[in-house]
DNA sequence: TATGAATGAGCGTTCATTCAT
DNA sequence: CATGAATGAACGCTCATTCAT
């Protein structure tokens, strides 16, 4: 009992610790991250901070995952109410726009341990990772079932080419933005769903 | 004669601490480049690489513009001696594939403006970085007049949504081949021709 | 109690730390002093001075700050037990006189901000600097109540008047010492004398 | 005569990088002086300048000895055409005060030996110095025969005093430039009238 | 005479991490 | 559990001076 309380008194702290982070990032992207000012923020001094996490890397991989949890959240709760797979598959891929206009920081986090690390992402991010996959896994099939999707398609190759490409026009639509709106006369919006109508098409039958 | 040889000489230095510069990006990543290093490496003094580069960031620049030149190179090399425009597309988003196996910390180089600075780039990148594109449309419009593309295309538009989706999809299979050999079952190249597939497919008419 | 000892060991570290810069700069120079050479002479790591003074630029403000109100204290301290005014004028000019063979770095902090960054003083060191003048005006207005000093002075110019010259003649005789003694065959002490009599002349009736 | 030709060009040469150095210190200030930017506005190499002077702090000596050259040649000018040796001393120092204004970065120079070298001034520096101190003593000789000034005035000693002071003003002029705004609410131009005036009065019989 | 490439110690500053209390 | 002072290597960058040509 008294074990349990203590356990859950300390994941309400690290919780805590992971948000001040957070408002870190939200403020000044990935590179204004560091302990001292987590320190700061939490109002816990910097060995505090060391004691529920071993390093940096360590809390930046939590935020990861507290960021992944949320997308597929969000996912979820894009298509209840909205029977049509296809019409599923649009609004998922929409509300990670969405998603990523709310924590434009998030593709610092993914691309975090490749191009700051070189490690592989640890288990539970992996984890993670996959639940998004099975997500997206499960409305194609749905697809296939009402007959709207073609019968061919691999679906856990097709989560990831979303997952890859979608990072990728989001990761654009930031770097181009000028780009886009000087040489294309676009918006963003309407660029994404361009890019939403790639999709949908080459899923249709 | 003399000038010449001097500044080919002040030319060929200069592409020396680009490549040793190059070297080091290439063995951990952009965050290991450093102006110490680089002159460890190539064996001048810190002093002397600001002979040859104003800044750090203009050894970035440099690099960057060089990689999308080569890039562009490889466009062209990857097209001629075939005909079909549909299968122009096929071989350049291969190139890029081979392009970006060669300089894995291609895309490193061109988010170093936005995440890192926060500044534009300058214009010569922009420049570099539309010739691409417009490479792409041309070969699109090609297409369409050997009635292989649909007509309603956009080729500016989908230059950029080609752009943005491949560099995503080499992000993927760097940070996620684990995932795609465990969960599936598939090899780099087998899952980046089924991003070639997708991307003719959707401009089949 | 606790809190209190931890205060004070912080500011006494803190103050060890500008001892340690007091005397870097008696050496040899403003110019002379650098964060690495605190760190040296304190044997205190760089970080450690940075955990005290958030930049050089503090560590300069403080020393001035101090250095001025050393300055006011030895102006108090001179006039005491004298209750004839002009002689308090002459006892705290000179008391100048010796606060500056004692600082003698003092004029280089003073004119730190205006030479090396451009910027205009903070405000607590414009607040020390105004204590000084008012000083000053106090003794001037005693001075004609005394009817020591003619009624047309404006004792707040008269301040700064005398501010500025005797930096100058101070100045002076640091760098002109060895023309003052070879081609006017006068000491430091006789010359600044000289000074002050050209200023207690100039408040006279 | 070959020699003496080759002697002169050697001497415009040296000209010629003073000139060039004093442009950089007039749009900056010293601190912006250094030998690469002579070189560059001089189109010389850093080489060539040091063929002419052995180091920066000859270069600055001789700017000095230039500014005081150029000191001394305006007070001459200021009282041709003044009979009166009260007046004399009013408009040379009034000349200081323009020369000043046109060469703010003149007291930079005059106090670099104390600040940044400690060393003392070279020989040519104390010579140029001395030649104004007796200017000053010669006008004051001037004004004692008129008796106009004081018998028992030792000019050599208040050419001294006039020197530092002066210097003093200035100086004070420029880094308390806004408390003489705000809290004496009068104009540069007033309040260096005050300091004439106190020099005018001490001098008077 | 003239060059200018090269040096390298030095600068102010940051920050992940440790450890004695 | 919690603290936070302390570390020190690393960063990007500057510049007076040297020296081989």
């Amino acid at each position: 009992m008294k074990r349990a309380r203590t356990e859950s008194s300390k994941d309400d702290r690290k919780q805590f610790i992971l948000d001040c982070a957070e408002d870190i990032i939200e403020q000044g992207g990935l590179k204004e991250l560091s302990i001292a000012k987590v320190g700061k923020k939490s109002k816990l001094s910097i060995g505090t901070i060391y004691l529920y996490f071993e390093n940096k890397e360590e809390i930046i991989g939590h935020l990861t995952l507290k960021s992944r949890q949320v997308l597929l959240k969000n996912f979820h709760e894009s298509i209840i109410n909205e029977p049509n797979a296809l019409n599923q598959v649009s609004n998922f891929i929409y509300a990670y726009f969405k998603f990523y206009k709310e924590y434009p920081f998030y593709n610092q986090l993914v691309s975090y341990y490749e191009s700051n690390t070189g490690l592989e992402e640890p288990e539970y991010l992996k984890s993670a990772s996959l639940d998004i996959n099975m997500f997206v896994v499960k409305v194609l099939q749905e697809g296939k079932k009402q007959g709207l999707i073609r019968q061919d398609l691999n679906e856990l190759e097709f989560s990831f080419l979303m997952w890859g490409t979608a990072v990728g026009i989001l990761q654009l639509i930031d770097v181009k933005k000028e780009a886009l709106e000087n040489n294309l006369k676009t918006t963003e919006i309407d660029f994404f769903n361009s890019y939403i109508q790639l999709i949908i098409n080459s899923l249709k039958k």
